[in-house]
DNA sequence: TTGAATCCCATAAAATACCATGTTATACCA
DNA sequence: TGGTATAACATGGTATTTTATGGGATTCAA
């Protein structure tokens, strides 16, 4: 039994014409082994679907619960946003879950979706806007870190 | 048991054709007293594969958690291009693990490794560009502190 | 009853576990 | 200390399992 769950790396996978697609393997072992389920919602920063599991946003309505002066309006409204638009599911048999007009609509998925990990949480991406956006976050980094930069390659 | 971990040393390791390695049994060591596995991704800053425990990486990402709110975009970036690159590496029972391509490519590995201690991380190299990437950074130690050949007074 | 959602089966490809062998390193004993 | 037995390791090959994915059957609700 593992101690540790995150969610990581980058799958490309299909999308049928149902609105079906595979939950990456990794990702359901860690559903399943915490028995707990896949959440979604729209990002409310990115043209992408942001999921997570359901202990986070439980995670996250006890520190709301808790924190009477500490969250400031704007994010309260944030958490109006977040529940209520957020939505369990449960992958199949065979570990497919079927995404909502809703949702596949905000990220442009037509026929393939791209996971990518992000650690607690992880984002479904249309292909080639994720291939964008992760070109712009590389080259964003790599400005503000100069010490990064790659060095050119050897000959 | 022990109760340092450190990856250290230069071990060199074939690659065979479908991108299965040994892990150097040390580093195996490492990893199953802990109870964690390794985690590769692809170096930042250099034309090589970076690996560590997933220890490291939960760290980070609690780290990450209590630092900014549930909707922060600040970290976001980052925890894009970490855990979307990252990979969990489970060894078999003969101890070899399999690397991507994508891994291998930004590598440049075909048929053989250099795994290159660096305490809480290694790095995995291609043989012929480790040979000159050490040799240029004792070139560069070599100059920038001339006091470690001949000590003298500061001024 | 019709469209949509869910479940089940089939399949190909890929990942993983397992077995076998030569080699090297380590432990043991005289 | 030297030599030998033993264990550990890297590595090639093969078998088994898992995974993604297409298609069809069944169920459910409007």
């Amino acid at each position: 039994m593992r101690k540790i769950f995150l969610f990581m790396d980058t799958i490309f996978n299909k999308v049928d014409a149902k609105g079906r697609v595979s939950l990456p393997a990794d990702y359901r072992a860690i559903a399943k082994e915490l028995s707990t389920e896949i959440v979604c919602y729209r990002s409310l920063s990115a043209p992408c679907i942001e999921g997570c599991l359901e202990d986070s946003l439980d995670k996250l309505a006890t520190e709301i619960e808790n924190a009477t002066d500490f969250f400031s309006e704007t994010q309260d409204n944030l958490t109006n946003l977040i529940f209520g638009d957020a939505k369990r599911f449960a992958f199949d048999s065979t570990g497919r879950i079927m995404l909502t007009e809703k949702l596949l609509k905000h990220a442009q998925i037509t026929d393939a979706a791209v996971f990518v990990g992000k650690g607690r949480k992880f984002q479904i991406w249309n292909p080639q806007n994720w291939e964008k956006e992760e070109a712009r976050i590389r080259a964003e980094v790599m400005k503000n870190r100069p010490t990064l930069k790659a060095p050119k390659e050897q000959e």
